[in-house]
Formats: C-alpha cells, structure tokens, sequence
DNA sequence: ACTATCCCGATCGGACTAGTCGAGAAAGGC
DNA sequence: GCCTTTCTCGACTAGTCCGATCGGGATAGT
C-alpha cells in the first residue's frame, strides 16, 4: 500500500531531470535542492537508477544526471518497481512466495489480491513523467493567471 | 502497498468467522488452527477486531467469537482500514501529513497517489465476505467435480 | 469451586528504512 | 602535471516498526 520514501524521493529525481531535459547534466546537488532530498541520500538513489537504465551520468566538473530516455516514454510504474519492486499487496504472490504459503493454492484472497496489483499497474503504468510535467505547466498557467486578474 | 500479516489474519480470521455463521461462537484456538495462524497473536487480532465492532464475543466455557454484522454487508476494505489505516500510498495524503510536506500543496504526484488510493478502495470496498465464501464454494464444487469425473 | 475461555498490557528480537560517512576514481580546466 | 569538481562505492548506524509471545487477570457456565 505505501510507497518508501526512497521511492518518493526517485520519483522526484526522475520529475526534475524529465523538467531539465535538454539541458545539459544535472548535479545531485541542484537536484536534492530543487526537490528537498538530502543530497548523500539521493547519491544512493541515483546510483540504483543508472544501474536500471534510466539515468546516465557524467563525471567531472559540469558533470551530472541526465535522462536515458525520453521522458515522455518514462513511466511512473517502472520506476516503482525498480526502487519498492513489484505491485503485490502480500508477499505469497509471484512463484516463490506462493510455495511458502501456508494455505498453497487455495486460498480465497488471491485473485483479489490480484485485482488489487493490477489496478495499481494500471494507475501507474499509464502516467508517464511528460504527463506530469504537463500538469505542472497547466497548474503554473492557471495562478499566472489568477495572479493576472 | 503491501498488506501487513496482521492485516492478512484479520481478514482471514473473519473469513473463517462469516464460514461459520449462525454457528454459535468460534474459539480462538479454533480459528486460529483453521487459518494457520498464530493463537496468541490472533488474540490481540480479535480484540482489535471487537474494539472497531465487527466482531463480538462471548467468555467462559463454550465461549468464542461472532461476527457483528452479516458477512454480506461486510467488506474487504472496511476491515482493512481498521487495521492498517486508510488507503494512502504515501504520508503526505489527508490533513495531517499535508502541513508536514516540504513540497506543500504544490506536489505533482499528489492527484496521482488520490487515484492508486481510489483504485485500491474500489477493489476492497467492493468485495464482501459472502463474495469470497460464494467463491470458495465454487471453488470446492469445482474441485469435487473433477474427481467424481 | 472449577474449568474454559476471553482479556489486557508489557515485552522482545529481528528486520528493515532512512540517512550518513570516508575514501577513491574519472573528467576537465589551467 | 596538478587541482577542482563531480560522481562512485561500500560500510555503517540509529531508530522504528512488525510479528509474535507471555503472564496474569476477569468472567461465564456447570
């Protein structure tokens, strides 16, 4: 049901890189400013992301975090499961914790369980980041605009 | 998004209760052999399950534990929220946590955690106990089935 | 009185989470 | 070649929470 810190703070990374995008590398330390991660922190984080391939980094000064794919091909749901794992609200999901379950095939909660993961995926695996940077634009729009009347 | 074991017991526990509904009271040690669960921590299961009124019990000798309500009005999520509190993937949902984030009202992921939380309910409210009992049946009709085949 | 059963709070070990640290290695500027 | 900047990697820790157990008490039936 919830979602680590750790993963939260990913998520954020992932959001503000997707908003640089184009720009040139990112250091850990803009990015733990911008989204309030603690930056020694965030360097675990990052290095777990690269080694899923979804970031790259380059070293050196104006070195950095970029993007390795385009964000708007990014979703929300391969993050999470790359950082929290996959979406089984218990554990005797998946083959091997269902040959650790007590109660084995019969039991009357899994197909619910079952629902339960998929309606999650579905939730997550169809937003992807440029959706979310979309949304911020529009919500920046409309208190410009309140600001302008 | 996992379902604590305590939260899994409670649920099988009340399972095993609206089986044996219209019965008289089940024991603890009885439920608990059914299910495959702990004795003694189902105790502190049962008793939480009293305090937010699902369950109801009676002492002494022949004793035991009955549902409170029918199992056709009771549902998944009802007792889920009980136990381990409301469907918010992340802390930063409701009142409470929303003073606490750093990121205040302007989170791009908040509308996004409101959907998993409501998919989430959507399962769990709208499964009964009856429902996973009728689905027990099936199942051990099913099963019967094939062996006189 | 005796027994069966629920009842309640205290307690505990172990796992896991969030976060920190120090030292090192690559890339680039001078 | 040296220095600075930045990432890199593994070890470490403090705290929290979860699953589970226990002892002793209260209560109802026989």
């Amino acid at each position: 049901m919830s979602v680590s810190q750790k993963c939260q703070y990913a998520l954020r990374a992932v959001f503000e890189l997707a908003k640089r995008e184009g720009s040139g590398p990112a250091k850990i330390a803009d990015i733990a400013e911008a989204q309030a991660i603690p930056a020694r922190f965030l360097e675990n984080i990052l290095g777990q992301l690269k080694q899923g391939g979804f970031v790259e980094s380059r070293r050196g000064a104006e070195g950095g975090y970029l993007l390795s794919r385009q964000s708007r091909d990014l979703t929300i749901g391969e993050i999470m499961r790359h950082v929290d794992g996959p979406f089984q609200p218990v554990a005797c999901m998946g083959e091997r914790g269902r040959r650790a379950c007590k109660l084995f095939g019969s039991c009357v909660f899994l197909p619910m369980w079952e629902k339960a993961g998929a309606a999650l995926s579905g939730v997550y695996d169809n937003t992807t980041f440029s959706d979310l940077l979309r949304e911020e634009q529009d919500r920046i729009r409309s208190t410009a605009l309140c600001y302008s009347i």
